[in-house]
DNA sequence: CGCATTTCCTGGTAGC
DNA sequence: TGCTACCAGGAAATGC
């Protein structure tokens, strides 16, 4: 989407931003205050969509505001108008298309204006780690950054902490591609698990961004295309098919209150006593 | 602070 | 056909 938005908003003017069938609130916060600003840069952390805005009346050192884009479940952005569920239409100028459409059919998604850098109402991409993309993600700070966390992997990756941009699907394929467990505490990975881990999400995000990602129900790119990458998953809504590797049933568990694929086979729970859920401190009904 | 749980939100679907 | 109940989940809020 950053890739598509770029060569068509970098340089261009907010004209007018409006909500459709959408409550004023945190979720699309101070969004007119784009009005009369251009679009410096059309950037990208974790799954937060980042475009810096200049005003033209000021000059260099003042405070910048950001035009912050998140998708949520359901969130589709595009050129043209869609079908229902419409949200923000942001106007800009400049060549035909001039007209941003976002469609929300759940309402998880936000389009809003926060102060560059300063995302008070978003702590998620406040204490976000390192891109899953960029340069600073590497082995060494993701092994520090796992380091002390007890709680499951796959809870520890979907945090967005110890990396930003793998959500349920890519967290599962990650971990399926290094087998292991989505509930092995992430402080017990070894090295050699982390570095794998690391190469796994580097690999998964790159050629799920070949096929322009994972059409589910509602995903499309800026361009109406639906994601190619459904095809290629090999455990994420795969329950009970083969798993590619070995064959076995592929299983399906909850892991922090999200539906969790995995390989019973390739990715062997770990030698713990207790259960997955909550409170069963029983050693009965091993499975 | 760390971690677990709940909430938001609507379309789709299972069951009756 | 129409109704109810429940499920999906990214991030934020809430509760220890």
């Amino acid at each position: 989407m950053r890739r598509e938005l770029e060569p068509w908003l970098t340089g261009r003017v907010v004209r007018s931003a409006e909500l459709v069938d959408a409550v004023p609130g945190p979720k699309y916060a101070r969004l007119a205050r784009a009005v009369g600003q251009r679009v410096a840069a059309v950037g990208r952390h974790g799954k937060f969509l980042l475009l810096p805005l200049e005003a033209p009346e000021t000059g260099g050192g003042a405070a910048r505001d950001e035009l912050v884009i998140h998708l949520g479940m359901t969130g589709v952005v595009s050129a043209e108008p869609p079908v229902s569920h419409l949200r923000v239409v942001i106007r800009f100028d400049g060549p035909e298309p001039q007209t941003l459409y976002f469609r929300d059919v759940r309402r998880f998604g936000r389009v809003l204006i926060a102060p560059e850098g300063v995302y008070d109402g978003l702590p998620t991409l406040q204490q976000a780690g390192p891109d899953a993309l960029a340069p600073a993600f590497t082995p060494e700070g993701f092994a520090r950054a796992l380091a002390h966390s007890g709680v499951a992997i796959k809870t520890a990756l979907m945090s967005q902490r110890p990396v930003a941009g793998v959500g349920n699907i890519y967290a599962d394929e990650a971990l399926w591609r290094i087998g292991v467990h989505p509930e092995r505490p992430a402080r017990l990975l070894r090295r050699g698990q982390v570095e794998a881990l690391h190469g796994a999400i580097v690999d998964v995000l790159m050629a799920s961004l070949e096929a322009q990602g994972t059409t589910l129900h509602d995903y499309r790119t800026v361009n109406g295309a639906v994601g190619a990458y459904l095809e290629r998953l090999a455990v994420y809504g795969r329950t009970g098919r083969p798993c590619p590797r070995c064959g076995a049933a592929i299983a399906r568990i909850v892991v922090g209150a999200r539906g969790t694929h995995l390989c019973p086979v390739c990715q062997p729970r770990p030698r713990s006593r207790r259960g997955s859920r909550a409170a069963p401190r029983r050693a009965g009904g091993r499975s």
